[in-house]
DNA sequence: CTTGGGACCTGGCTGC
DNA sequence: TGCAGCCAGGTCCCAA
């Protein structure tokens, strides 16, 4: 599933051959993939303008356009972004090509990705939460996000309005590598604990990038390659699995109707459970 | 404030 | 072998 570190990757593997680059024709498939805009203006409104830049927030991508507009992508759960890929791919949603040829595609199997084409990108991203590898991202930061909020750590992290980026199987990473049980409240940490939490958050999201994402289901790279970084991971998607550090096996749990990998030895509930 | 559930969506897996 | 039914989880929305 796309996270902070595969939006990265497809962000810094699509600058080069887009950036500066100008949109011929635009096809959509799928015409409920798009807003606000109907399909039809919205495919005449992207045709002549040209892509002057390519930034990340959370997991949306912004494409900024040369009339000031922006084309912002969520690629949701399967969502992926490939260029000039060969033949045609079969989940094909929307197809992009460029005046020198250069075609971009948006293959989504699953079709819960979503386009939008606006004025003011304020608009889409104003309820995220910090960009937890700006070197604004502090400790105190983390610490007054976490603050007074009853909830489970898991769910603290993964709540896109707290930090931005982080979805189920990073989050899951980010608590073995803080040895932090998901369960415990995100204001039941110690200054210590947050200090883990926050040296995790950024290890497990900055090596994930330089492993070029995690295709565990449907991601791959523009260019269609694989990137490796399930090939690091400790406890997500390992249920049942020896733990890699005292080999018990990684036990799954269910919070917000969403499955949790974690270690109970590792990750043992020490002080202030107050949910278990 | 919090939790839980449903909705969206479909390929791939399970079990009969 | 075939097919129904479930599962995966990012995000939003609603009820309690």
């Amino acid at each position: 599933m796309p996270e902070l570190p595969e939006v990265e990757t497809t962000k810094n593997e699509l600058l080069p051959s887009v950036a500066g680059r100008c949109f011929r024709q635009v096809i959509l498939s799928d015409s409920h993939l798009v807003a606000p805009l109907p399909a039809p203006e919205f495919c005449r409104g992207l045709t002549g303008q040209t892509v002057e830049d390519i930034n990340r927030r959370g997991k949306y991508l912004l494409f900024r356009l040369s009339s000031g507009q922006y084309l912002i992508m969520h690629l949701r759960m399967t969502g992926a972004l490939l260029l000039n890929p060969r033949g045609t791919a079969p989940h094909t949603r929307a197809s992009f090509t460029f005046h020198d040829g250069t075609r971009l595609v948006f293959n989504d199997p699953r079709r819960l990705g979503k386009m939008w084409l606006v004025k003011d990108a304020e608009s889409i991203t104003d309820k995220l939460g910090p960009e937890p590898l700006e070197p604004d991202f502090t400790v105190e930061v983390l610490a007054q996000r976490l603050s007074r909020r009853r909830i489970p750590l898991k769910v603290a992290l993964t709540d896109q309005s707290i930090i931005s980026g982080i979805g189920n199987m990073y989050g899951d990473e980010i608590l073995f590598s803080a040895r932090i049980h998901p369960l415990r409240t995100a204001d039941s940490l110690s200054a210590e604990e947050i200090q883990k939490v926050h040296r995790s958050i950024q290890s497990i999201l900055r090596q994930a990038i330089a492993r070029k994402g995690a295709s565990t289901d449907t991601y791959v790279r523009p260019g269609g390659q694989l990137g490796t970084a399930h090939f690091d991971f400790k406890v997500a998607h390992r249920e049942g699995k020896p733990c890699p550090v005292c080999r018990t096996p990684i036990e799954r749990i269910f919070l917000r109707g969403r499955g949790t990998c974690f270690c109970p030895r590792c990750q043992e509930v020490r002080s202030a459970p107050r949910l278990l």
